[in-house]
DNA sequence: CCAAAAGTGTTACGCCTACACCCATGG
DNA sequence: CCATGGGTGTAGGCGTAACACTTTTGG
């Protein structure tokens, strides 16, 4: 074992909080659950923990993840950095924000209620700890752009959908509406869905096409080139 | 004083890397300093440092910063957290990276020098240590998404600056040419220019105006308002 | 005078928006 | 048959790219 170079220098507690976005009926909603000690007892907190020695940060993120929701392989990304001396007031914290995109669905909200946990839609969220309305702000913002870039249907909706339920989520991310001609030739300008031949009938007479995502590359192997 | 509620869990080192950009002979360069030890000695480095227990990120970025350049009020923004078990092969350190734009003058070149450190351009960057080039590669990243919605040519280029200085500048950020009409058209049109009516004979016969970047709001203040 | 940079004008094209309009069908 | 959501078509506006053109002036 060599002898650490960096023993004069200061040693910190790291945290993670993740903030896990859902979609149902048909709202943004973010998983909270309520602090059951003071300080700041009864105020609503983000899913978070402190990150091991033997773990990366990505490592810890995913491990809150799993433990609330029993979810694994889910997408999530870093956000930013938190550091303000006081933001946990009983010891010095830094928290690195990730947020995280997952289907909200009966069974995984069994165990989440287990937790007390609950989902706030992100245009009505109740009052939080620390600094954890910055971090979903913060979160948002990035998914606003993410989802401005790519298509993040399979995330939040499933394996497959339909346009207008896509709209609709989309409305929810960006917080107005969407002009609905206008975002199916978009979105199929794009060329990354993929139409199953099946139709949903649940929200329309007609029935809408349920759609799948499919990535970019592996279309090279359904769309035929020309010569 | 309070008992530590967290003794449980595990104390990190955190550093904080900055990548500094400065704009020199039309090239977007990189500040590094030559590592003088084992491991990865020969190797460039990042300016860098460890967090210390009353300072926030930022803080301590902007430490480095000035202990560097002897400068203070820098533009800086943070970027990514690093946090590979490996990436110090010395001991586990998180890293967050921050970027900063200075301009390059010659009177802070001297305390520059003083430490060994070299202006890198971003096109031609040497062999760096651990994960220092991701790092860079980050930084440029969201260098170029901030260009794209907004002037950045007073923390590169100085208060003053011809159009044509500016697309100097942008090339050097896109790493690609852009066409110098529609250039003007496009910044001009932004409507956060002034013109200070001097010119510049330095780089023509004819002589370019020199503009100064004026934040949108204080431009209410100028521009009248028609009714 | 003329090379070279500064600055203007012109045209074409693609994307987005607004909105009118058809289609299909369960009740 | 008709209200409702699914889906298509079209015209205008705007920003951008490409590039031709005019202006200025030191050497």
């Amino acid at each position: 074992m060599h002898a650490d170079p960096y023993k004069i220098h200061s040693r910190h507690y790291v945290a993670v909080d993740c903030v896990i976005f859902g979609y149902e009926d048909e709202m943004l909603k973010v998983l909270l659950y309520p602090r059951g000690f003071e300080p700041s007892e009864g105020n609503w907190s983000l899913l978070g923990g402190f990150v091991d020695e033997d773990e990366t940060l990505g490592d810890a993120a995913r491990r809150v993840l799993y433990n609330i929701t029993g979810l694994r392989n889910i997408y999530q990304e870093q956000v930013h950095a938190f550091s303000a001396l006081k933001r946990d007031p009983a010891a010095r914290v830094m928290s690195v924000t990730y947020y995280a995109l997952i289907r909200i669905r009966q069974q995984d909200n069994d165990l989440v209620r287990e937790h007390g946990a609950k989902w706030w839609p992100v245009a009505d969220l109740p009052q939080l700890i620390f600094d954890h309305y910055d971090m979903i702000m913060h979160s948002l913002l990035r998914l606003q752009q993410k989802a401005g870039v790519e298509i993040i249907g399979r995330e939040l909706l499933g394996d497959t959908f339909t346009i207008t339920n896509l709209k609709k989520l989309y409305e929810a991310i960006f917080q107005r509406e969407i002009d609905a001609g206008n975002f199916r030739k978009k979105i199929l300008s794009l060329g990354v869905l993929q139409n199953t031949g099946r139709k949903d009938k649940h929200e329309s007479k007609k029935g809408a096409y349920l759609y799948r995502y499919v990535p970019p590359d592996n279309l090279l192997n359904i769309v035929p080139i020309y010569k």
